[in-house]
DNA sequence: ATATAAACCTAGTTCATCAATAGGAAATCT
DNA sequence: AGATTTCCTATTGATGAACTAGGTTTATAT
């Protein structure tokens, strides 16, 4: 199951886009400006989250450049990239970890030698295929414009 | 993720299809014969697990009368229909609690009253549709037979 | 310079869940 | 009676989840 962590770094992420610069557009990164940075505490009451804890999330985003932070004064996070440009699988991997459902399926996690005659095996491969491809199938811009890019999504029921 | 409880399970119920007999067939249900009882303590050997923790995750299935114990010698369990009439989303469901990947779309989990304005809950719920969809229709008899029943499962990659 | 505001860093805490174990009670056979 | 089996209650140890605390560094504003 998706734990906060993985929640609240959607949300982070959902935050900055939508109150927050960018640094980069169509034409390439732009120079880093202060002023274009939201600092944490903001974040945290918009979201009704600790800062503290959001701090340790955004930790693995920031060392992974899906976000830059800045210090001193005027200083915050903000996103490298537009969101068309980050996938939700990309965010839930890095703050989750993993977005397997078992645990044989882990890269690192290569002890179980039953794979070969195991029956269910195959199951949970093709289900670890689609989940990948369907997490690593939306943006950041396909939530915030409520759409998701899966062909097969209908939105009844 | 799935936790041994769930993989277990699914363990316990394909070693039953495969070594032990039915309680129902085409005509409905037999009349229950001792003898084609399987004691836990053969299934434990052959699949390598502590006999004392499968006694807990065989509890709820008995329970839901998925399975048929019967106490005694000549003992065991059974299962109570046939193994095509078993969906992977059943026995997972009941022995994991929940196939859902977030708190907030359990049912008994009504607290999460921004729903109508989350940019993420619309994702979740299609997920798990996707994710309901695909453990509810495939059963047990297909993974012994190795296939699957939804459609757009290919074997490649 | 100094105060202020921010990210960054290391650690600890509390609580629940997972994955078992242990020991017996009840049922059913030979 | 004795063997064999499920069934039932309780306990344990380890792990991780979800924070919390307190400080250090970096940068700005006055």
């Amino acid at each position: 199951m998706v734990s906060t962590k993985g929640r609240y770094a959607l949300r982070v992420m959902l935050d900055l886009a939508q109150h927050g610069g960018f640094t980069e557009n169509i034409n390439g990164p732009l120079p880093i400006e202060r002023g274009s940075f939201i600092p944490l505490d903001e974040i945290a009451d918009r979201q009704g989250i600790s800062k503290k804890y959001l701090e340790i999330i955004l930790k693995v985003l920031v060392q992974h450049n899906l976000l830059k932070g800045l210090r001193g004064k005027g200083g915050g996070y903000k996103l490298t990239r537009t969101p068309e440009n980050y996938t939700i699988g990309e965010i839930l991997t890095l703050t989750e970890g993993s977005l397997s459902i078992v645990s044989c399926l882990q890269e690192t996690d290569g002890t179980c030698r039953k794979k070969s005659d195991c029956l269910t095996f195959p199951m949970w491969k093709k289900f670890d295929q689609m989940t990948h491809d369907f997490f690593f199938g939306i943006t950041l811009a396909d939530l915030i414009h409520g759409r998701f890019r899966q062909a097969e999504c209908s939105e009844d029921r």
